[in-house]
DNA sequence: ATAATAACTTAGAGGTATCTAACAATAATA
DNA sequence: TATTATTGTTAGATACCTCTAAGTTATTAT
């Protein structure tokens, strides 16, 4: 088995990989808030074991190996954030911490009672996709809000970068996962957005905002 | 925060010497199955933190603070514990290696919402008394069963020494706590009893067995 | 194209938790 | 009581994960 910081430099290479399919040492350093030396050593063990590709001055790849360690990880986290949310009552800003510490624990079985009181959710609390018990996830294709145009009325289907923060934001202005928006107007200067969703009518969300929200159009 | 290897040292401690209060090294090294000079400089480093009154070449013994951490962490245990069962349908053989990782999660939120969902439990599955939030606990006044006579009828209370082996044994024999038990006789020469409950009418049960089994007269 | 900047690597050190080997003190036994 | 056995201590080594300082390579900008 692997250490508990060997699993979250796995996690952290799957998370800053995903769109390009590699990571610079200094993206992975700043992520995990360890400096490059360290960071540096910990690719050369984790090479040794065949779960990441390293060549000096070369950014960093995720052999399939590590991919599906890395998936497997990911996989805990997600489950427990359901977990947190559907059983145990916690608000969806309030799980990210546990989980972070829940998803290194060793017992297949624990992880699987967890699975099967939730019916074998594919998506976690924010929308995002659970990968399977290989490792493997797949992302349903949605759009950005902020990629959608006046007049268009989407469903909302995933949050991400999801801060305490941001979620926090999302729970005033109502705005859960599975809530239809109708776009009213997006403004050209800063791309703000202004929709109108349950009962609010005209609620302006920033281009940030829209940024990172996925949503499904309807 | 103290460190999950010494909450692990904190917790053999405060177990080993619930009886006499005191503990040797050796009993301490042969029970977390680490050796005598590791478990020395640890004890050294916990007598630092004011955890452990340490003297050379005499026994061990826990300070109130290192009484009171060592509770919390028997408390996060037990009540994880009851949760297992209560709450996911662990039966209570399967707990203790699941119990003694999720103990060390540095998270009061999701412990005292495990200790709500349960409604402030007192005790856990296997019957010992659940710490309070002080790390406080008391030990109701039990019996062992191999300490009744002929004719005494009992209310099984807890099980001590609760290892997996020992607890599908009771599961087979439909032993749970609250089970009342008739003691119909009492063997001299090797202390093994023969008890009543439910729709058995001869369960035969060796002293070992009954060493571990704390009741309460009725 | 060269200088400056940013990214990466190497070298060396420190803290934690573990070990083995050797030595010292206490307890048990003859 | 003297010897032996057990228990406890010290010293020194190793693996893991982290750091800083200094040097090297690649990239960017002038």
């Amino acid at each position: 088995m692997h250490s508990y910081t060997e699993e979250n430099y796995l996690k952290a290479l799957f998370n800053l990989s995903a769109e390009k399919g590699e990571v610079t040492a200094n993206e992975l350093s700043k992520q995990l808030g360890i400096k490059m030396p360290t960071v540096n050593s910990m690719m050369k063990k984790l090479a040794e074991k065949k779960l990441v590709n390293y060549e000096s001055y070369k950014p960093l790849r995720l052999t399939d190996k590590g991919k599906k360690e890395a998936g497997l990880i990911i996989r805990k986290h997600r489950l427990t954030e359901m977990f947190l949310v559907q059983q145990m009552g916690f608000g969806w800003e309030e799980v990210h911490e546990i989980a972070e510490q829940i998803e290194h624990l060793h017992s297949p079985s624990f992880f699987e009672k967890m699975d099967a009181l939730l019916g074998y959710p594919k998506i976690d609390p924010h929308g995002s996709p659970i990968p399977d018990k290989n490792g493997k996830m797949e992302w349903v294709h949605y759009e950005k809000l902020s990629s959608c145009k006046p007049g268009d009325t989407v469903k909302l289907a995933a949050v991400i970068h999801t801060t305490d923060d941001f979620l926090k934001f999302l729970n005033i202005r109502e705005l859960k996962l599975g809530q239809k928006l109708k776009i009213k107007a997006v403004e050209k200067f800063d791309g703000s957005m202004v929709v109108a969703y349950s009962k609010r009518t005209d609620e302006m969300l920033s281009h940030t905002v829209c940024d990172r929200l996925m949503v499904k159009k309807i």
